[in-house]
DNA sequence: AGAATAACCTGTCTGC
DNA sequence: TGCAGACAGGTTATTC
C-alpha cells in the first residue's frame, strides 16, 4: 500500500515527535510482526529480546530510503535481538529500529489512554521533547517489518555518490535497496543506464527495490503513462532518453503526490495522526479500468503484468518505440 | 536471466 | 442472506 510518497509523510510525522525521544517501554502484540515474509515464525525470546533491545533507548533520528524506515538509536546497554544473534553487546550507535509498512503497516502517534485499535501489532511508550505518549504500529496484514537491525552500509551500486566508504548507514533490511528518486547521490542517466541493460519490461525495472527504490505499483503506473511508455516495453530496447523521461515522471509523480500526503483510497493509509492524503483525486490511470483517459478519451486498460494490476492507454503508451 | 506463481495475512466487494 | 471468488498500495522464495 504505502509507496515512497506515503512513507515519507509517515517519516516526516514520526521524525517531528521522535527525534530525541526516549522508548520507556516497548510491547509486542503480536510476534508475527517481526518475522519475515519466509520466515514467520518467531520464537517467543525472540519478543523478549527485541522488548528488552529498546527499552531505555534514545531515537536519534528517523531515516528512510524507498519504502524502508529505520531509527537509528543510542543509549546505555542496548544489546541486538536475535536478529543478530542474541546476547552480544555491541556499540550502540550501531542499531536501529527498522520499520515497513508493508501493504497495510500504519506507524500512528497516540496517547495512552486512547482506545487500542484492534490491529495494532506492537505498542512502544516514548518521552521526550514533543511530550510523552505510544507510538502505535497498526497493520492488518502483517506484511510489515519491525526489527532491531544493525546499521550496514548500503549498495554501492548506480547512483551512488563517493567511494564505498562513503556509503550512508542504512538498516541491514534495506541494505539491498538502491537510492531512491529524492536521494542527493541519485543520476537519472546511471539508472537508466542500468535499466537499459536489463531485458525486462520497464515496469518490472521500476518496481524493482535493488534498481530504484521507492516506486510501487500506483506510482509505476502512473509514471509510464506520464511518460507515454507502455509498462510493457522493453527497458533493454528503449531509447535512454526515453527511460530517462519515465524515471523523471516518477520522480515528479511523487514529489506531487507528497505535496498533498500522498494516495488514500481508504482507511488503510493514514499519515501518524489517522489523516488520509490527497493524491487519489490527481491519478490519471491507476484504478480508472474503463474510464476515459485524461489526454485523448481511449478506456483505461487493466492488464497483469509481473503479477500486478497494470493500468495503461493504449493509445498513450503504445508499445513500440524502439532504439 | 527472466517470468510466472505462490506464499505470507485480513478484509472488502461483486456476482450468483 | 450466504458463499465463493477476485482483489488489495509489498516482498520473498521457488519453479520453469
Amino acid at each position: 500500500m504505502p509507496e515512497l510518497p506515503e512513507v515519507e509523510s509517515v517519516r516526516r510525522g514520526l521524525s517531528a515527535w521522535l527525534t530525541g525521544a526516549t522508548i520507556t517501554r516497548a510491547q509486542v502484540l503480536d510476534a508475527r510482526i517481526l518475522g519475515t515474509t519466509s520466515a514467520r515464525n518467531v520464537p517467543a525470546e525472540r519478543v523478549v529480546s527485541f522488548e528488552r533491545a529498546l527499552e531505555g533507548v534514545r531515537i536519534v533520528s528517523v531515516e528512510r530510503r524507498g519504502k524502508y524506515m529505520w531509527m537509528p538509536l543510542a543509549g546505555d546497554g542496548l544489546r541486538g535481538d536475535s536478529v543478530a544473534g542474541g546476547s552480544e553487546t555491541a556499540e550502540v550507535d550501531e542499531w536501529a529500529l527498522a520499520m515497513h509498512l508493508g501493504m497495510s503497516g500504519q506507524a500512528r502517534i497516540h496517547e495512552a489512554e486512547d482506545q487500542l485499535h484492534p490491529h495494532t501489532r506492537a505498542v512502544f511508550d516514548v518521552a521526550g521533547p514533543a511530550g510523552v505518549g505510544q507510538l502505535r504500529f497498526v497493520d492488518q496484514r502483517i506484511f510489515g517489518h519491525l526489527g532491531v537491525e544493525r546499521l550496514v552500509p548500503g549498495v554501492a551500486g548506480v547512483g551512488a555518490t563517493g567511494t564505498a566508504g562513503e556509503r550512508r548507514l542504512v538498516a541491514e533490511s534495506a541494505s539491498g535497496a538502491g537510492l531512491d528518486p529524492f536521494e542527493g547521490g541519485f543520476s537519472v542517466p546511471v539508472v537508466a543506464r542500468a535499466f537499459a541493460r536489463k531485458n525486462v519490461a520497464m515496469k518490472t525495472a521500476l518496481l524493482d527495490q535493488r534498481v530504484v527504490s521507492g516506486v510501487g505499483n500506483i506510482y509505476a503506473d502512473e509514471a509510464l503513462f506520464e511518460a507515454g511508455v507502455h509498462p510493457a516495453a522493453r527497458a533493454s530496447r528503449l531509447r535512454i532518453s526515453r527511460i530517462e523521461r519515465v524515471l523523471e515522471a516518477a520522480r515528479d509523480v511523487m514529489a506531487r503526490a507528497l505535496e498533498v500526503g500522498g494516495t488514500s483510497f481508504d482507511a488503510l493509509y493514514v499519515n501518524v495522526n489517522g489523516e488520509s492524503g490527497y493524491f487519489e483525486r490527481s491519478l490519471q490511470v491507476y484504478g480508472r479500468e474503463g474510464q476515459p483517459c485524461v489526454r485523448c478519451s481511449t478506456p483505461i486498460t487493466r492488464v497483469v503484468l509481473g503479477g500486478r494490476s497494470t493500468h495503461v492507454c493504449v493509445r498513450c503508451q503504445k508499445p513500440q518505440r524502439l532504439r
